[in-house]
RNA sequence: GCCUGGAUGGUGGAAUUGGUAGACACAAGGGACUUAAAAUCCCUCGGCGCGAGCCAUGCGGGUUCGAGUCCCGCUCCGGGCACCA
């Protein structure tokens, strides 16, 4: 092969280096605020550095190039940021096992993948980038710890803990998944702990409303696991007083979203941590029995107590309460089904309406008192075989007998408000946020305890307290913080004595929950950010990013831009972080996920390097719609790089008929031969398709789909084009459309060609094309012509033909006469330009 | 159990408000070019039928001139929550 023809063949290796180097060499991708522009913040989770980029960072990031470029080249002011989710526990076990620091295992990670991704090609503004384990971040991150202390927001509670043993710390609520470590899958245990809390609780009914303001943007499941998580239910609070005081305690509270069902109470269940058991059952003489139960309960592994196969099970205590409305003598029992931090870890026992309150009563031989009966049913006559749970009138209900039960949950809870006996209250089930890790690659917290002045909060001029990075981390994956004298022998900052330096870190999580406020201003060393550079970014439009993190990640980012917001550190009309919200699918190999130990994972590197990023981007936005899960194909991707290869080839082989020009460029008075119009109208029906799908849609797919049906269009064309200047015009504005509607999905190819095509400026700062909807019309359009809703022929009618010369022209066709011959023409229903359908019979 | 999303050719997927089901690709088969291969180009490609045509969007009903799309009842698969009182 000559050297000329070589050097025209598509190869990508070189040129998307030239290019990337370009790009950065010129700054292209930095954004600054300016008021005069609209601004759109587009964002991509930003990964943990554990080593090395896969095929699920490649899918996330090109889908949010596609979105920056293409708002980029809409006119708007884009900032598309990256960073690293630093800190975490892979880095320490890295650490062990490579003999080695935490540190230097991240941040040569991130160098790594810092390589890899820009290797990709995305437009980001590398100059905000932040990496969350550097001191220059988390001191804000302390700070905030600090103000939040200040407002109560954080507070110290000892309480049974979700402990995993393999990771020798503590877990939230939401990092247990089903008993198990959401990291590392062990079994996690219960540990009496006293830990640090964000609460977060105190946004319950916030974090709920606000949801609403994220209809539309925000997918409608991700919502909805976020309404079950925080678990609102309305109810009431109800006392029912000891038949005898323990000590101070005079009355037991339960929480009941049936108030109305307050008669039908026969029995009271307690959770068997009740603080209220111990003191209860001292001295009493079943104690060694019942407190025996307890013991045997609260050793129970956690998974199989919250089996739904596990029997229900209890042991009555001997003592007994007073029904608040009727004084009855109530029995007190323990039951291994209360959850003992839901609600008061008390609940009343109605066999009568509730299903497990009627296994219960079964079981143990308990009364069973219906006090809600379907509309003019005799409650003498119902013998229940389970729990009837439906909606009816109140009997044996004393005053409230013949009230619906909708209405006697509120009159029973007002009424017992009157004596002091309860009131209408809202149960959650979200629980505060336990932040403290005892973990040493994280945030330390800042505060000292000192024997003096007890615990007392680091100055803020003292920030940050530097995590040490001179530490032994120690083979057993115990934190090496708690006997690193440097770090825990401290200074008071109240009275100047010694004092010793809390060893726990802070959860991950609370880095993750703020960091796409940081990048409105990376580089400012005097806050955490400026009111200018947020009021201008913030809210992100569009964020996006794996559909795991739908509960953890957005609901902590949600709560603590609702913090700041009311510390006076964010815009005060600032009540969400993320405006919309696109969660990508899984990319898979053979059906499931790839992994190491299956050996099924594809590199991006290995695939950048056979066929270049284009590709590999081109591929994974052409697989599948950006939600769903795809499979990787090898032979998909080879089709997407025969794709690119086909667009190289028609620039080069026509060469000749191309001339500079943007795209929808040819004028509309311009006379052009036949292929030529047909090729224009297709232009323009591609960029509005485009535009379409990219702009309201997210369907990248479909968009490709329509730039490869232009450029067939083109392939065909250029048969027909006859050279003149006309025909070369028609050519090379679907040229320059095609590149640039193509430019978001496969950035080099696109900056090559458009370059050689003669163009001086980067088609990154070309506007996005606008369709002419004159140049979609069409002198005659195809018609559909069925008989009773069966297609029987296509006609052509000239464009904006009436109904009635519509339905002439179907009924002579041919093909229909058949049909509907010997047979009375009943109805003709016609839509305008598109189809007729004849009704006979 | 409750809340969700989904099921369309051999495959990934199109069909945007009810209006020509299968766009665009992948795979497969056939052909052209070539000494040969690769690359490229052309043709076929849901099923049945020689054909006119008939049947087809998980299954069964319904609404409608017309249903992949709407309604009712199921089946299977995925995700979330769950003795939450």
């Amino acid at each position: 092969m000559s050297q000329e023809r070589k050097a025209e063949r598509y190869e990508p290796g070189g040129l998307e280096r030239r290019w990337q180097e370009r790009w950065e060499a010129g700054s292209v991708f930095a954004v600054h605020r300016d008021e005069t522009r609209r601004k759109c913040y587009v964002l991509e989770m930003f990964p943990y550095p554990s080593g090395n980029i896969h095929m699920g960072h490649v899918r996330n990031y090109a889908i949010g190039d596609v979105v920056a470029r293409f708002r980029h080249m809409q006119g708007f002011n884009v900032m598309h940021p990256m960073g690293w989710d630093a800190f975490g526990l892979p880095a320490e076990n890295a650490a062990i096992k490579n003999r080695s620091h935490p540190a230097t295992w991240t941040y040569g990670n991130i160098d790594t993948m810092r390589a890899q991704l820009k290797r990709l090609g995305c437009s980001y503004d590398w100059s905000r980038e932040i990496a969350t384990c550097r001191p220059e971040y988390y001191r804000w991150e302390q700070l905030f710890f600090l103000r939040l202390l200040e407002k109560g927001l954080v507070y110290r509670k000892k309480a049974p803990q979700n402990w995993c043993p393999s990771c020798h710390t503590v877990l939230a609520n939401e990092q247990v998944v089903e008993g198990l470590c959401w990291r590392c899958e062990s079994r996690v245990e219960q540990k009496e702990l006293t830990q640090w809390f964000l609460r977060i609780t105190a946004y319950g009914d916030e974090l709920l409303d606000d949801l609403s303001l994220l209809e539309g943007g925000w997918p409608e499941r991700v919502l909805t696991m976020q309404r079950n998580w925080i678990g609102k239910s309305h109810g009431a609070s109800l006392v029912f007083d000891l038949e005898e005081p323990v000590g101070d305690v005079k009355s037991l509270e339960v929480f009941t979203t049936r108030p109305d069902t307050l008669c039908g109470v026969t029995f009271l269940t307690l959770a068997p941590e009740h603080p209220l058991v111990e003191p209860l059952m001292r001295g009493r003489p079943n104690e060694a029995e019942v407190m025996a139960f307890v013991a045997r309960i609260r050793d129970m592994d956690r998974l199989d107590r919250q089996s739904d196969l596990l029997e229900k099970e209890g042991i009555f205590t001997g003592a007994h309460v007073v029904h608040p409305l009727t004084g009855r003598r109530v029995p007190l029992w323990l039951g291994n089904f209360v959850v003992a931090d839901y609600g008061t870890g008390a609940v009343m026992g109605v066999p009568a309406h509730d299903q497990r309150d009627f296994d219960f009563a079964k079981r143990y031989g308990l009364d069973i008192r219906v006090v809600i009966v379907p509309e003019g049913e005799d409650p003498a006559g119902i013998a229940l075989t389970e729990a009837y749970t439906g909606p009816g009138v109140m009997v044996q209900s004393g005053r409230f007998d013949g009230l619906p039960n909708e209405e006697g949950k509120r009159a029973v809870a007002t009424y017992l408000e009157s004596t002091g006996h309860g009131k209408a209250t809202v149960q959650f089930r979200l629980r505060d946020w336990n932040i403290s890790r005892q973990r040493y690659w994280g945030a330390p917290i800042p505060v000292a305890y000192c024997e003096k002045c007890g615990l007392v909060p680091e100055r803020e001029e003292n920030l940050p307290v530097v995590l040490p990075l001179d530490v032994k981390i120690s083979e057993d994956g115990r934190s090496p913080l708690p006997t690193t004298p440097s770090f825990v022998d401290c200074v008071c900052p109240s009275c100047g004595g010694p004092a010793r330096r809390e060893t726990d870190t802070m959860d991950t999580f609370v880095e993750s929950s703020w960091y796409f406020a940081r990048y409105t201003d990376a580089r400012n060393d005097r806050s955490a950010f400026s009111m200018e550079e947020l009021s201008y970014w913030l809210p992100v439009d569009q964020y996006i990013g794996g559909v795991e993190h739908a509960i953890l990640h957005l609901l902590y980012s949600r709560f603590f831009t609702k913090v700041l917001r009311d510390m006076g550190l964010f815009p005060a009309d600032l009540s969400e972080p993320f405006t919309c919200l696109l969660t990508q699918g899984m990319v898979l190999k053979d059906g499931g996920k790839m992994s190491k130990s299956k050996g099924n994972v594809v590199g991006p590197t290995e695939m950048i390097d056979r066929y270049g990023a284009d590709t590999v981007r081109l591929f994974c936005l052409f697989a599948a719609p950006p939600e769903r899960d795809f499979d990787w194909s090898d032979a998909g991707i080879e089709g997407a790089s025969r794709f690119l290869n086909r667009v190289w080839r028609l620039f080069v082989e026509e060469r000749d008929m191309l001339v500079p020009m943007v795209a929808c460029g040819a004028g509309s008075g311009d006379a052009v031969s036949e292929g030529g119009t047909s090729l224009r109208r297709k232009e323009h029906q591609t960029v509005k398709k485009a535009t379409q799908d990219i702009g309201e849609r997210f369907q990248f797919n479909t968009a490709i789909a329509a730039v490869m049906e232009l450029v067939n269009a083109m392939y065909l064309a250029r048969e027909a084009l006859a050279g003149t200047e006309a025909d070369r015009r028609v050519f090379s504005s679907a040229m320059a459309t095609v590149l640039t509607l193509l430019s978001p999905v496969t950035p080099h190819l696109c900056e090559e060609l458009w370059e050689r095509m003669g163009h001086g400026e980067s088609v990154y700062h070309q506007p996005w094309p606008v369709w002419d909807e004159a140049a979609l019309a069409r002198d005659t359009v195809p018609v559909a012509v069925q008989v009773n809703g069966k297609l029987r022929a296509t006609i052509s009618v000239p464009a904006g033909t009436d109904k009635e010369g519509m339905e002439r022209a179907a009924l002579a066709d041919e093909a229909v006469q058949r049909h509907i011959k010997g047979m009375a023409v009943r109805r003709v229903v016609v839509v305008p330009g598109k189809l007729v359908n004849v009704v006979v019979g």
